[in-house]
DNA sequence: GGTGGCATGTGGTCAGACCACTAGATAGTC
DNA sequence: GACTATCTAGTGGTCTGACCACATGCCACC
């Protein structure tokens, strides 16, 4: 049984849906919405059972389910299957694999991804020098000594890579940019992770991260910047080679793989 | 009956979902995922009818919509009723209401999607007058005759504003960049079109505007920036005090409304 | 030639049952 | 007494099949 996937192109463009309450699954995101923002629900919160949630909303627990569904794609809400559901909770964060789907769809190209994230880390780093706090220091610093012990094992050290950039984002005091550069840095590392085990040079890298943490380190702002920019742009032409490498390999069914 | 929002915390803060194939709804997100990453799916294309599709993909009805669910909510898909489900199209955006809920979820502060917004939106326009095209340079000249139209209809104004600087995020050739900005801009426009109506000086906004875009248009990146940062600034303050007069009305009316 | 209404296909909602997971309580074992 | 296995209650996950609401094209009727 073959299914198709027509092709043919749906009309409107821009179409708002009219009666944006008509929509009983919206009328449940709106409802969670105003708890949240009127202060009821906090971070951390369990929201009630579903069975009793819907007979409270006088909707079926079908409905209250999609809406639910709705809240925790968009991160807003955790379900834990046998626990019960929860306000996010910890660092905020977007649609899980928004940005990896959306790239997909319209055909984001990686040097896009590298250039918004220099863009955003840059003026983060610039910021964690100027606004961090001590506490922001020793994370930063107990990352970078995990990265030098873990530079042998890529998964590993991907690990603390990670965590290094995301402290700086908090570090600068902006949770928005935060979110934004924690949005691509998924999208980007979610590639990486593929490709990190053919990696070199991850001992350089963690060279280039203690670095960024010495100039955060001394509220040097504008070297801080400028070594993010590097360490990013060193990155980017790393990742590359690695994509490049991967695909050789695959391509190379004979044993004549020589690595250039 | 008196639902409780439990104020219990929840225990584990970094819980990544063991087996991501277990949950049915998962598999719905990652089956369409692979169809658009493969190609099978493109922009604007119908999915199958959910009987039909849920029959293909042997699981329920149900649980396809709560793929589905997921999916719209992610901005991926678009649902129609009575029509049928269409792959996104048009410009790309994140989950709509995503950041507006997430800012009242963690409490962000105008500042900050401010600044956020002026990290963005200075890069764009350097970005727009290196590498905007003509179409792009008709469109902003449109909008800003627009604007200059409007300026005694505020919330006309506003909806020219916004295309505006969509259509820069657009000719600054970074897709990415572009959705950013647009999410932060939905958020912010979503509150400004609250006190739009007691905003003086539209037209004298109307003039930066077209700074802007002479700046763009004769591809100045430098100035573009700096006029787009002056602009920013300009608008930040010219909302807080819009929000401000509205308080101070507020006070005075005393009036409730239910809440919907 | 226009127009109202019906047929069809699609998503939206409902109800109730049962399955799967978790965590705490309980009873049994060493 | 401390530990472990099991049970149990509570919660989300899935299924089924019926019916409702909406959008569109077709066709008889005027």
């Amino acid at each position: 049984m073959r299914l198709r996937f027509t092709r043919q192109r749906a009309g409107m463009t821009e179409n708002t849906n009219r009666n944006p309450e008509t929509q009983l699954t919206m009328q449940v995101v709106n409802h969670v919405r105003s708890l949240i923002e009127g202060g009821t629900l906090r971070p951390g919160d369990k929201i009630p059972a579903e069975r009793e949630f819907a007979k409270e909303l006088k909707i079926s627990r079908a409905s209250l389910r999609a809406g639910i569904g709705h809240l925790a794609a968009m991160g807003v809400l955790n379900v834990r299957h046998g626990v019960g559901t929860f306000v996010a909770d910890g660092p905020p964060a977007l649609g899980t694999a928004s940005l990896a789907l959306l790239g997909a769809l319209h055909g984001f190209k990686p040097w896009q991804m590298f250039e918004a994230r220099l863009i955003l880390e840059s003026h983060l780093a610039a910021m964690a020098a100027e606004r961090g706090k001590e506490e922001h220091f020793t994370a930063l610093a107990e990352e970078v000594t995990e990265m030098y012990a873990t530079f042998h094992e890529p998964q590993e050290y991907l690990i603390h890579d990670m965590r290094f950039h995301r402290t700086i984002a908090e570090a600068s005091g902006n949770p928005i940019l935060a979110v934004l550069m924690e949005t691509i840095m998924t999208a980007l590392y979610d590639e990486r992770r593929k490709t990190v085990e053919r990696s070199r040079d991850l001992k350089q890298a963690a060279e280039v991260h203690r670095e960024i943490y010495r100039a955060i380190r001394s509220r040097n702002a504008k070297e801080a910047r400028t070594v993010m920019e590097k360490h990013l742009k060193l990155a980017e032409s790393a990742q590359v080679s690695e994509m490049k490498r991967g695909a050789a390999k695959k391509k190379a069914v004979r044993k004549e793989s020589t690595e250039e």
